[in-house]
DNA sequence: CATGAACCTTCCAAGCGTTGGAAGGTCAAG
DNA sequence: CTTGACCTTCCAACGCTTGGAAGGTTCATG
């Protein structure tokens, strides 16, 4: 079988199954006397694997995880769970980030005339300064992805008491 | 003021700034003689209006669109909120797709019984061949983030029915 | 057999937003 | 003058995926 087979049979497409292959997720492909990488149901199979548990959001890394468990026989399914709940940990992060900017959104926009005035508490909103020197918990500002690099790291800078005017 | 007063000031990092006037985002900065970029405080105004619509999850296209209707007098507010709306459906949308997955797998955890034994009913899922082919509504299978690239695409492939065996 | 379509190969680049670092210049204070 | 904290530009990486170019292979058709 060859990889654009493989492709349509795993549900990943031959581009990732390269590059899951370069990055040493999964292990090299056998190759045609041509060249040309050689799949077999075995291969489809870790591939479906992989393919599955990207549906379900985890990252790379985790997924190399959970392969090295699934070829493990000897395996302890706390393992398993344990990067399982991680991830959901994650997810329930990020869906409490995105609600809560969802949230504040409909706010606003619930108040905006939406007409032909240039008026609009949204664009207010923006304008206002971010009120972060609050003594709040200091919640991951734009963090919303985990994984996409969408303002993640709170973005210290430490202090520079000096005031050099 | 120099860029790093610019960014305390404004809770944008030095080195965002910098990229967000390379890519035009922002307008370049005034220089000092020794080439040193300086900041008035409507730049810090501006970097705030950015700062906080990065906050509420827009992307940088979008902030782009909104400070545009932010500098426009004649703006009309419904422009503004289509941009809002917009968001919020994105949002909404990835708060969905991650609410299924954190389900499926919370019930997989739950069925899990996470000691020494080998038997995992969260590898056992990532095993099956995924359910795609049946007649459901064929929901966006891996599609989570909406604008991180994280399986976003039907991949395709069109069909290519001849079986080279 | 020659042609061409449809595949395969590798390599390079972009995209999101952000961070890190290197190499060098500048500013203020000691 | 030296020192250290800033600034400058440029290049690279992160995670994941896609696109394309340039070239080789396979296979069915004319």
């Amino acid at each position: 079988m060859n990889i654009g087979e493989a492709a349509k049979a795993s549900g990943v497409s031959a581009k990732m199954i390269r590059y899951y292959e370069q990055t040493g997720l999964i292990p090299p492909a056998g190759r045609t006397a041509a060249g040309y990488r050689d799949y077999t149901m075995k291969d489809v199979h870790v591939l479906r694997f992989v393919r599955r548990a990207r549906d379900l959001g985890f990252s790379v890394a985790e997924i190399d995880g959970l392969l090295q468990l699934w070829r493990d026989r000897g395996r302890r399914s706390a393992d398993v769970k344990r990067i399982a709940l991680g991830h959901i940990g994650d997810l329930r992060r990020r869906i409490a980030e995105m609600q809560q900017m969802a949230a504040t959104l409909e706010q606003l926009a619930a108040c905006c005339s939406g007409d032909d005035r240039p008026d609009c508490p949204i664009l207010a909103d923006l304008e206002r300064p971010s009120q972060v020197a609050s003594d709040e918990p200091k919640r991951m500002r734009g963090a919303v992805d985990g994984r996409s690099p969408r303002g993640r790291k709170p973005q210290k800078s430490k202090s520079r008491k000096t005031s050099r005017k």
